[in-house]
DNA sequence: GCACAATCATTAGCTTTGCTAAGCGGGGAT
DNA sequence: ATCCCCGCTTAGCAAAGCTAATGATTGTGC
């Protein structure tokens, strides 16, 4: 593959990332919860107990950042905070039952409403998507 | 392709898509330009004058979000308002020189920096997630 | 022709997200 | 016992997004 194309790539992979984004942020309303809540939420309900530093890491975000998603969360009652019972400096941030629920229920609106779009896809085009998805992911990471 | 599946795919497209703009965030020092800005300047430079409702469309941002934004592009002297001679409610925003060099001369640093990841991956995986971004584009309009 | 409605942009004010710098308390090493 | 490091939080700043309200101009209806 050619530099011309892979930058092309690059450039449509950057706006059409920009664009997916800003038309989900609209359909928001149902959770009542931002993007970046909605993904910490996600990754505490998947890797259960987890320090705030890990947290931060896996979501590429700086410790205090995390920490303020974090308060509204618990504020929510959607996950909580606990000191670690080794190292009483670090703390365990779990998913209450109301968090766990809230992503079992499939409580993301804006996932459903992407699962909405890619229904309308052929089965092969839903099947390459999840190919580009899965280096998607090395990519961004 | 299973529901489950779908749903699988449609949630990690979603925390790709914000993790890969995250990254790409903190490489923007360069030009000094944040996403949101460089994406506007980058559709002035393309699309000559344009009025701010145009504008604040293309970028699927409201007209104030947007007012804001150009107002950064002509503090920098990047770009300049200009009343509209037929409609004076309306205005004109173009690009001024510095403006369109600093597009011209490879300003979109994000994408290059996308660009060196992508040259990371392998041929074929190349080629994988220019199809996927093909689809993508469907999916997010 | 004049009053009223519609339109384009901006201003004001709020929320969220991101950052860095600084503070606080608990652990570990010498 | 002291000193330093580490994990997290607090404080304070900037940017991006929104809605509601205001100003200025244009278009309409009578």
């Amino acid at each position: 593959m050619g530099d011309g194309q892979t930058r092309d790539v690059a450039a449509r992979l950057h706006s059409a990332s920009i664009r997916l984004l800003r038309t989900l942020r609209r359909e928001d309303d149902g959770s009542g919860l931002s993007a970046p809540r909605l993904s910490a939420l996600s990754w505490i309900v998947a890797e259960g107990p987890v320090s705030l530093a890990d947290l931060a890491a896996a979501e590429q975000v700086r410790p205090p950042t995390m920490s303020r998603i974090v308060d509204a969360l618990v504020e929510r009652g959607l996950v909580s905070r606990v000191a670690a019972p080794r190292d009483r400096r670090s703390v365990r941030i779990m998913a209450t039952e109301d968090g766990a629920k809230l992503m079992a229920g499939g409580g993301e609106r804006r996932v459903r409403a992407l699962v909405g779009r890619l229904h309308k896809l052929a089965d092969s085009e839903r099947r390459a998507l999840a190919r580009g998805v899965e280096i998607l992911e090395r990519v961004a990471r």
